[in-house]
DNA sequence: TAGATTGTTAATCGATTAACAATC
DNA sequence: TAGATTGTTAATCGATTAACAATC
Protein backbone atom coordinates (compact mmCIF):
# COMPACT_ATOMS: atom_id res chain seq x y z
CA UNK A 1 0.00 0.00 0.00
CA UNK A 2 1.53 3.18 -1.20
CA UNK A 3 1.64 6.18 1.73
CA UNK A 4 1.01 9.52 0.64
CA UNK A 5 3.48 11.96 -0.25
CA UNK A 6 3.02 14.14 3.04
CA UNK A 7 3.37 11.05 5.50
CA UNK A 8 6.60 10.59 3.45
CA UNK A 9 7.93 13.68 4.19
CA UNK A 10 7.26 13.72 7.42
CA UNK A 11 8.88 10.09 7.91
CA UNK A 12 12.03 11.35 6.34
CA UNK A 13 11.77 14.30 9.27
CA UNK A 14 11.28 11.86 12.22
CA UNK A 15 14.11 9.31 11.41
CA UNK A 16 16.65 12.40 11.12
CA UNK A 17 15.31 13.73 14.99
CA UNK A 18 15.21 10.52 16.08
CA UNK A 19 18.67 9.86 15.08
CA UNK A 20 19.39 12.08 17.79
CA UNK A 21 17.65 10.97 20.13
CA UNK A 22 19.03 7.31 19.71
CA UNK A 23 22.64 9.30 20.58
CA UNK A 24 21.24 10.32 23.60
CA UNK A 25 20.37 6.84 24.50
CA UNK A 26 16.44 7.79 25.26
CA UNK A 27 14.62 4.61 24.05
CA UNK A 28 11.17 5.72 24.06
CA UNK A 29 9.19 8.52 22.59
CA UNK A 30 5.70 10.35 22.70
CA UNK A 31 3.41 11.42 20.04
CA UNK A 32 2.68 14.81 21.93
CA UNK A 33 6.73 14.87 21.83
CA UNK A 34 7.66 13.93 18.60
CA UNK A 35 4.91 16.66 17.45
CA UNK A 36 5.61 19.92 19.18
CA UNK A 37 9.54 19.45 17.95
CA UNK A 38 8.89 19.07 14.68
CA UNK A 39 5.21 21.68 14.76
CA UNK A 40 3.07 19.14 14.08
CA UNK A 41 -0.38 17.77 15.48
CA UNK A 42 0.09 14.35 17.88
CA UNK A 43 -2.88 12.51 16.16
CA UNK A 44 -0.79 12.94 12.57
CA UNK A 45 2.44 11.56 13.93
CA UNK A 46 0.28 8.70 16.02
CA UNK A 47 -1.25 8.17 12.15
CA UNK A 48 1.86 8.36 10.03
CA UNK A 49 2.98 5.41 12.66
CA UNK A 50 -0.14 3.75 12.52
CA UNK A 51 0.28 3.76 8.54
CA UNK A 52 3.91 2.02 8.54
CA UNK A 53 2.34 -0.21 11.40
CA UNK A 54 4.48 1.11 14.33
CA UNK A 55 3.28 0.20 17.79
CA UNK A 56 3.10 2.14 20.95
CA UNK A 57 3.02 1.44 24.39
CA UNK A 58 0.17 3.12 26.52
CA UNK A 59 2.82 3.92 28.86
CA UNK A 60 5.96 4.59 27.52
CA UNK A 61 5.24 5.85 24.31
CA UNK A 62 6.84 4.40 21.06
CA UNK A 63 10.10 2.79 20.56
CA UNK A 64 12.62 4.75 18.96
CA UNK A 65 14.64 1.93 17.78
CA UNK A 66 11.38 0.49 16.40
CA UNK A 67 10.46 4.06 14.37
CA UNK A 68 13.65 4.02 13.14
CA UNK A 69 13.29 0.51 11.65
CA UNK A 70 10.59 0.45 10.45
CA UNK A 71 10.44 3.98 8.37
CA UNK A 72 14.29 2.72 7.05
CA UNK A 73 12.16 -0.56 5.87
CA UNK A 74 9.76 1.80 3.78
CA UNK A 75 11.80 4.54 2.76
CA UNK A 76 15.41 2.87 1.83
CA UNK A 77 16.10 1.02 -0.86
CA UNK A 78 17.86 -2.11 0.18
CA UNK A 79 20.84 -1.30 -2.68
CA UNK A 80 21.09 2.00 -1.88
CA UNK A 81 19.81 5.01 -3.85
CA UNK A 82 22.67 6.42 -6.17
CA UNK A 83 21.77 9.68 -7.02
CA UNK A 84 24.14 12.15 -9.56
CA UNK A 85 24.26 15.70 -9.54
CA UNK A 86 24.40 17.61 -12.97
CA UNK A 87 25.69 20.90 -13.06
CA UNK A 88 29.28 21.40 -11.00
CA UNK A 89 29.14 25.60 -10.36
CA UNK A 90 29.06 27.30 -7.33
CA UNK A 91 25.65 25.54 -6.10
CA UNK A 92 26.46 22.34 -7.17
CA UNK A 93 29.61 21.75 -5.29
CA UNK A 94 27.46 23.50 -2.36
CA UNK A 95 24.73 20.29 -2.95
CA UNK A 96 27.56 17.75 -3.29
CA UNK A 97 29.21 18.89 -0.45
CA UNK A 98 26.25 19.10 1.93
CA UNK A 99 24.99 15.39 0.82
CA UNK A 100 28.19 13.66 1.46
CA UNK A 101 28.40 15.04 5.21
CA UNK A 102 24.86 14.46 5.55
CA UNK A 103 23.90 10.38 7.19
CA UNK A 104 21.58 9.57 4.78
CA UNK A 105 21.12 6.55 2.72
CA UNK A 106 21.15 8.57 -0.46
CA UNK A 107 24.62 8.26 -2.19
CA UNK A 108 25.70 11.09 -4.25
CA UNK A 109 28.14 8.60 -6.53
CA UNK A 110 29.38 10.73 -9.68
CA UNK A 111 28.87 14.47 -11.07
CA UNK A 112 28.87 15.92 -14.49
CA UNK A 113 29.66 19.36 -16.47
CA UNK A 114 30.52 20.37 -19.64
CA UNK A 115 33.52 22.09 -18.79
CA UNK A 116 36.76 20.21 -19.49
CA UNK A 117 38.50 22.43 -16.95
CA UNK A 118 36.30 20.77 -14.41
CA UNK A 119 35.88 17.21 -16.13
CA UNK A 120 37.94 14.73 -14.06
CA UNK A 121 38.73 16.56 -10.71
CA UNK A 122 37.51 15.47 -7.57
CA UNK A 123 34.79 17.62 -5.63
CA UNK A 124 34.09 16.37 -2.00
CA UNK A 125 35.43 12.99 -2.52
CA UNK A 126 33.25 12.29 -5.98
CA UNK A 127 34.24 12.47 -9.73
CA UNK A 128 33.13 14.81 -12.26
CA UNK A 129 32.63 13.40 -15.44
CA UNK A 130 31.61 14.53 -18.69
CA UNK A 131 28.18 14.90 -19.79
CA UNK A 132 28.63 13.07 -22.49
CA UNK A 133 29.10 9.88 -20.30
CA UNK A 134 25.43 11.04 -18.52
CA UNK A 135 23.47 7.77 -20.16
CA UNK A 136 26.26 5.05 -19.94
CA UNK A 137 26.90 5.59 -16.32
CA UNK A 138 23.57 5.88 -15.21
CA UNK A 139 23.26 2.47 -16.96
CA UNK A 140 26.25 1.07 -15.39
CA UNK A 141 25.93 2.40 -11.50
CA UNK A 142 22.00 2.23 -11.44
CA UNK A 143 21.27 5.59 -11.14
CA UNK A 144 17.66 6.49 -10.43
CA UNK A 145 17.78 10.17 -9.04
CA UNK A 146 19.74 13.25 -10.41
CA UNK A 147 19.98 16.76 -8.82
CA UNK A 148 20.19 19.32 -11.62
CA UNK A 149 21.93 22.78 -10.89
CA UNK A 150 23.19 23.45 -14.34
CA UNK A 151 22.37 27.09 -15.62
CA UNK A 152 19.05 28.11 -17.03
CA UNK A 153 19.92 27.77 -20.66
CA UNK A 154 21.15 24.15 -20.13
CA UNK A 155 18.01 22.65 -18.61
CA UNK A 156 15.96 21.98 -21.12
CA UNK A 157 18.83 19.51 -22.87
CA UNK A 158 19.69 18.16 -19.90
CA UNK A 159 16.59 16.57 -18.43
CA UNK A 160 15.97 15.38 -22.19
CA UNK A 161 19.47 13.35 -21.47
CA UNK A 162 18.07 12.50 -18.23
CA UNK A 163 14.95 11.27 -19.35
CA UNK A 164 16.49 9.12 -22.69
CA UNK A 165 18.91 7.80 -20.00
CA UNK A 166 16.15 6.30 -18.18
CA UNK A 167 16.53 8.28 -14.74
CA UNK A 168 13.16 8.28 -12.04
CA UNK A 169 13.13 11.42 -10.22
CA UNK A 170 14.26 14.59 -10.40
CA UNK A 171 15.41 17.34 -7.38
CA UNK A 172 15.54 20.81 -9.73
CA UNK A 173 17.78 23.38 -8.08
CA UNK A 174 17.18 25.83 -10.93
CA UNK A 175 14.15 28.50 -11.48
CA UNK A 176 13.42 27.19 -14.45
CA UNK A 177 10.17 24.84 -14.94
CA UNK A 178 11.09 21.59 -16.33
CA UNK A 179 8.64 19.40 -18.48
CA UNK A 180 8.87 15.92 -17.31
CA UNK A 181 6.76 12.77 -18.41
CA UNK A 182 4.51 11.66 -15.56
CA UNK A 183 6.37 8.19 -14.90
CA UNK A 184 9.02 11.03 -12.91
CA UNK A 185 9.29 12.14 -9.74
CA UNK A 186 10.23 16.11 -9.82
CA UNK A 187 10.27 18.02 -7.28
CA UNK A 188 11.40 21.99 -7.96
CA UNK A 189 12.95 24.28 -5.54
CA UNK A 190 11.87 27.82 -7.26
CA UNK A 191 13.18 30.35 -5.04
CA UNK A 192 11.59 33.46 -6.72
CA UNK A 193 7.97 31.48 -6.44
CA UNK A 194 8.92 30.93 -2.43
CA UNK A 195 9.95 34.27 -2.09
CA UNK A 196 6.87 35.84 -3.86
CA UNK A 197 4.39 33.44 -2.15
CA UNK A 198 6.09 34.48 1.40
CA UNK A 199 5.68 38.31 0.39
CA UNK A 200 2.21 37.84 -0.43
CA UNK A 201 1.17 36.38 2.83
CA UNK A 202 3.86 38.28 4.88
CA UNK A 203 1.64 41.52 3.27
CA UNK A 204 -1.53 39.88 4.53
CA UNK A 205 -1.19 38.62 7.76
CA UNK B 1 -9.90 38.34 -0.10
CA UNK B 2 -6.43 36.13 0.66
CA UNK B 3 -5.82 33.85 -2.07
CA UNK B 4 -5.01 29.95 -1.23
CA UNK B 5 -1.26 29.49 -1.46
CA UNK B 6 -1.09 27.48 -3.98
CA UNK B 7 -2.90 29.66 -6.66
CA UNK B 8 0.21 32.06 -5.67
CA UNK B 9 2.27 30.00 -6.58
CA UNK B 10 0.84 29.71 -9.90
CA UNK B 11 0.33 33.26 -10.25
CA UNK B 12 4.18 33.68 -9.68
CA UNK B 13 4.60 30.85 -12.15
CA UNK B 14 2.47 32.41 -14.78
CA UNK B 15 3.76 35.89 -14.21
CA UNK B 16 7.60 34.97 -14.99
CA UNK B 17 6.17 32.67 -18.00
CA UNK B 18 3.98 35.76 -19.39
CA UNK B 19 7.14 37.99 -19.66
CA UNK B 20 8.71 36.32 -21.78
CA UNK B 21 5.57 36.24 -23.76
CA UNK B 22 5.36 39.85 -23.72
CA UNK B 23 8.72 40.05 -24.77
CA UNK B 24 7.42 37.83 -28.24
CA UNK B 25 4.81 40.74 -28.68
CA UNK B 26 2.64 37.88 -28.31
CA UNK B 27 -0.98 39.96 -26.57
CA UNK B 28 -2.67 37.20 -26.47
CA UNK B 29 -2.73 33.38 -24.99
CA UNK B 30 -5.28 31.00 -24.00
CA UNK B 31 -5.77 29.23 -20.92
CA UNK B 32 -4.84 25.45 -22.43
CA UNK B 33 -1.18 27.16 -24.00
CA UNK B 34 -0.80 28.65 -20.54
CA UNK B 35 -1.60 25.07 -18.38
CA UNK B 36 0.13 23.12 -21.19
CA UNK B 37 3.42 25.03 -20.76
CA UNK B 38 3.30 24.43 -16.91
CA UNK B 39 1.84 21.03 -16.66
CA UNK B 40 -1.56 22.38 -15.32
CA UNK B 41 -4.91 22.01 -16.08
CA UNK B 42 -6.98 24.47 -17.89
CA UNK B 43 -9.51 24.64 -15.95
CA UNK B 44 -7.14 25.01 -13.22
CA UNK B 45 -5.39 28.11 -15.19
CA UNK B 46 -9.00 29.75 -15.61
CA UNK B 47 -10.01 29.74 -11.69
CA UNK B 48 -6.92 31.17 -10.67
CA UNK B 49 -7.47 33.70 -13.24
CA UNK B 50 -11.11 34.37 -11.61
CA UNK B 51 -9.76 34.37 -8.71
CA UNK B 52 -7.59 37.77 -9.01
CA UNK B 53 -10.29 39.16 -11.59
CA UNK B 54 -8.65 38.78 -15.37
CA UNK B 55 -11.75 38.32 -18.09
CA UNK B 56 -10.72 36.83 -20.81
CA UNK B 57 -11.77 37.05 -24.56
CA UNK B 58 -14.10 34.11 -25.92
CA UNK B 59 -12.13 34.32 -29.41
CA UNK B 60 -8.76 35.41 -28.21
CA UNK B 61 -8.33 33.95 -24.75
CA UNK B 62 -6.52 36.49 -22.09
CA UNK B 63 -4.56 39.69 -22.36
CA UNK B 64 -1.15 38.77 -21.27
CA UNK B 65 -0.58 42.36 -19.99
CA UNK B 66 -3.42 42.23 -18.16
CA UNK B 67 -2.46 39.16 -16.21
CA UNK B 68 0.78 40.57 -15.95
CA UNK B 69 -0.85 43.83 -14.22
CA UNK B 70 -3.36 41.74 -11.68
CA UNK B 71 -0.69 39.53 -10.83
CA UNK B 72 1.29 42.35 -9.67
CA UNK B 73 -1.63 44.31 -8.23
CA UNK B 74 -1.81 41.05 -5.98
CA UNK B 75 1.73 39.46 -5.00
CA UNK B 76 3.78 43.06 -5.14
CA UNK B 77 4.09 45.51 -2.36
CA UNK B 78 3.95 49.06 -3.37
CA UNK B 79 7.29 49.71 -1.92
CA UNK B 80 8.99 46.40 -2.90
CA UNK B 81 10.12 43.75 -1.05
CA UNK B 82 13.32 43.95 0.98
CA UNK B 83 15.02 40.97 1.47
CA UNK B 84 17.87 40.21 3.79
CA UNK B 85 20.25 37.25 3.45
CA UNK B 86 21.53 35.53 6.57
CA UNK B 87 25.20 33.46 5.97
CA UNK B 88 27.49 34.62 3.67
CA UNK B 89 29.13 30.90 2.59
CA UNK B 90 28.91 29.31 -0.70
CA UNK B 91 25.61 28.63 -0.70
CA UNK B 92 24.61 32.07 0.61
CA UNK B 93 26.57 33.47 -2.31
CA UNK B 94 24.40 31.69 -4.89
CA UNK B 95 21.48 32.72 -3.76
CA UNK B 96 22.50 36.56 -3.63
CA UNK B 97 24.04 36.14 -7.18
CA UNK B 98 21.24 34.65 -8.79
CA UNK B 99 18.29 36.53 -7.02
CA UNK B 100 20.40 39.91 -8.13
CA UNK B 101 20.41 38.79 -11.60
CA UNK B 102 16.48 37.67 -11.46
CA UNK B 103 14.18 40.14 -12.81
CA UNK B 104 11.59 39.97 -9.39
CA UNK B 105 10.16 42.26 -7.28
CA UNK B 106 12.09 40.90 -4.08
CA UNK B 107 15.15 43.33 -3.49
CA UNK B 108 17.96 41.49 -1.77
CA UNK B 109 19.26 44.49 0.21
CA UNK B 110 21.65 43.14 2.60
CA UNK B 111 23.62 40.48 3.38
CA UNK B 112 25.21 39.16 7.13
CA UNK B 113 27.75 36.77 8.49
CA UNK B 114 29.59 36.92 11.66
CA UNK B 115 32.62 36.39 9.94
CA UNK B 116 35.05 39.16 9.91
CA UNK B 117 37.05 38.25 7.02
CA UNK B 118 33.49 38.77 4.98
CA UNK B 119 32.38 42.08 6.65
CA UNK B 120 32.22 45.01 5.05
CA UNK B 121 32.67 43.22 1.84
CA UNK B 122 30.55 43.55 -0.80
CA UNK B 123 29.45 40.53 -2.84
CA UNK B 124 27.32 40.41 -5.94
CA UNK B 125 26.46 44.55 -5.31
CA UNK B 126 25.23 44.24 -1.74
CA UNK B 127 27.21 44.61 1.09
CA UNK B 128 27.97 41.66 3.72
CA UNK B 129 27.41 43.62 7.29
CA UNK B 130 27.70 42.15 10.68
CA UNK B 131 25.29 40.06 12.40
CA UNK B 132 25.04 42.12 15.42
CA UNK B 133 23.68 44.57 13.11
CA UNK B 134 20.34 42.50 11.64
CA UNK B 135 18.31 43.82 14.16
CA UNK B 136 18.96 47.77 13.98
CA UNK B 137 19.41 47.12 9.71
CA UNK B 138 15.89 45.16 9.96
CA UNK B 139 14.13 47.91 11.22
CA UNK B 140 15.93 51.07 9.28
CA UNK B 141 15.59 49.40 5.82
CA UNK B 142 11.83 47.84 6.68
CA UNK B 143 13.70 44.22 5.78
CA UNK B 144 10.67 42.03 6.33
CA UNK B 145 12.16 38.61 4.91
CA UNK B 146 14.90 36.48 5.74
CA UNK B 147 16.79 34.04 3.70
CA UNK B 148 19.07 31.66 5.82
CA UNK B 149 21.84 29.70 4.49
CA UNK B 150 24.13 29.70 7.55
CA UNK B 151 25.73 26.50 9.16
CA UNK B 152 23.33 24.19 11.07
CA UNK B 153 25.14 24.98 14.45
CA UNK B 154 23.97 28.49 13.93
CA UNK B 155 20.64 28.44 12.77
CA UNK B 156 18.34 28.37 15.81
CA UNK B 157 20.44 31.05 17.18
CA UNK B 158 19.46 33.29 14.00
CA UNK B 159 16.30 32.23 14.00
CA UNK B 160 15.64 33.46 17.24
CA UNK B 161 17.23 37.14 16.49
CA UNK B 162 15.23 37.43 13.53
CA UNK B 163 12.58 36.76 15.33
CA UNK B 164 12.88 39.38 17.86
CA UNK B 165 14.40 42.04 15.01
CA UNK B 166 10.15 41.71 13.81
CA UNK B 167 11.04 39.29 10.80
CA UNK B 168 7.87 38.20 9.21
CA UNK B 169 8.50 35.66 6.45
CA UNK B 170 11.77 33.29 6.20
CA UNK B 171 13.06 31.06 3.54
CA UNK B 172 14.95 28.27 5.38
CA UNK B 173 17.51 26.90 2.80
CA UNK B 174 18.84 24.94 5.50
CA UNK B 175 18.14 21.32 6.33
CA UNK B 176 17.21 22.00 9.92
CA UNK B 177 14.38 22.39 10.88
CA UNK B 178 13.01 25.69 12.76
CA UNK B 179 10.81 26.75 14.80
CA UNK B 180 8.79 29.89 14.32
CA UNK B 181 5.35 31.27 16.11
CA UNK B 182 2.44 31.12 13.62
CA UNK B 183 2.66 34.69 13.06
CA UNK B 184 5.85 33.82 10.88
CA UNK B 185 5.49 32.70 7.17
CA UNK B 186 8.39 30.03 6.61
CA UNK B 187 9.20 28.14 3.70
CA UNK B 188 11.80 25.09 4.42
CA UNK B 189 13.67 23.62 1.40
CA UNK B 190 15.02 20.40 3.00
CA UNK B 191 16.77 18.47 0.36
CA UNK B 192 17.26 15.03 2.28
CA UNK B 193 13.42 14.64 2.68
CA UNK B 194 13.51 15.98 -0.65
CA UNK B 195 15.31 13.13 -2.02
CA UNK B 196 14.09 10.35 0.37
CA UNK B 197 10.57 11.64 -0.94
CA UNK B 198 11.63 10.80 -4.59
CA UNK B 199 13.32 7.78 -3.48
CA UNK B 200 9.71 6.06 -1.96
CA UNK B 201 8.21 7.34 -5.20
CA UNK B 202 10.56 6.22 -7.74
CA UNK B 203 11.10 2.56 -6.46
CA UNK B 204 7.17 2.21 -6.31
CA UNK B 205 6.11 3.41 -9.85
C1' DT C 1 -9.66 3.48 39.80
C1' DA C 2 -8.20 7.90 37.47
C1' DG C 3 -5.22 9.68 34.21
C1' DA C 4 -2.47 9.49 30.37
C1' DT C 5 -1.61 7.51 26.43
C1' DT C 6 -2.21 4.90 21.80
C1' DG C 7 -5.24 3.43 17.83
C1' DT C 8 -8.68 4.30 14.44
C1' DT C 9 -12.82 5.97 12.28
C1' DA C 10 -15.52 9.71 10.77
C1' DA C 11 -15.89 14.61 9.96
C1' DT C 12 -13.79 18.50 8.19
C1' DC C 13 -10.97 21.32 5.49
C1' DG C 14 -8.52 22.73 1.32
C1' DA C 15 -7.46 22.08 -3.36
C1' DT C 16 -8.45 20.10 -7.87
C1' DT C 17 -11.31 18.92 -11.50
C1' DA C 18 -15.74 17.49 -13.80
C1' DA C 19 -19.67 19.37 -15.66
C1' DC C 20 -21.96 22.57 -18.00
C1' DA C 21 -23.81 27.31 -19.06
C1' DA C 22 -22.60 31.48 -21.50
C1' DT C 23 -20.37 33.85 -25.15
C1' DC C 24 -18.03 35.06 -29.33
C1' DT D 1 -24.97 27.92 -36.90
C1' DA D 2 -21.03 24.99 -35.19
C1' DG D 3 -16.97 25.14 -32.73
C1' DA D 4 -13.93 26.89 -29.55
C1' DT D 5 -13.36 29.27 -25.77
C1' DT D 6 -14.20 31.50 -20.97
C1' DG D 7 -16.63 31.50 -16.37
C1' DT D 8 -18.42 29.24 -12.41
C1' DT D 9 -20.64 25.86 -9.55
C1' DA D 10 -20.73 21.37 -7.68
C1' DA D 11 -18.45 16.99 -7.09
C1' DT D 12 -14.41 14.76 -6.03
C1' DC D 13 -10.05 13.86 -4.14
C1' DG D 14 -6.42 14.06 -0.66
C1' DA D 15 -4.86 15.43 3.72
C1' DT D 16 -5.73 16.91 8.43
C1' DT D 17 -7.97 16.73 12.64
C1' DA D 18 -11.94 15.89 15.90
C1' DA D 19 -13.94 12.43 18.43
C1' DC D 20 -13.80 8.64 21.03
C1' DA D 21 -12.79 3.67 22.17
C1' DA D 22 -9.20 0.79 24.07
C1' DT D 23 -5.39 0.02 27.02
C1' DC D 24 -1.93 0.35 30.53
Amino acid sequence: MQLPSRTVQRLSKYRRLLLKFQDLKEPHIFSHDLARLLQLNPVQVRRDLMLIGVSGNHRKGYNVNEIIELIGNRIDNEKGQNVALIGVGNLGKVVVRYLKTSDTKMNIIAAFDIDNKKINKCISGINCHNVCDLREMIKQYSISIAVITVPPDYVENIVQILIDAGIKGILNFTSTHIDTPPNIYLIEYDMITSLEEIAYFVNRD
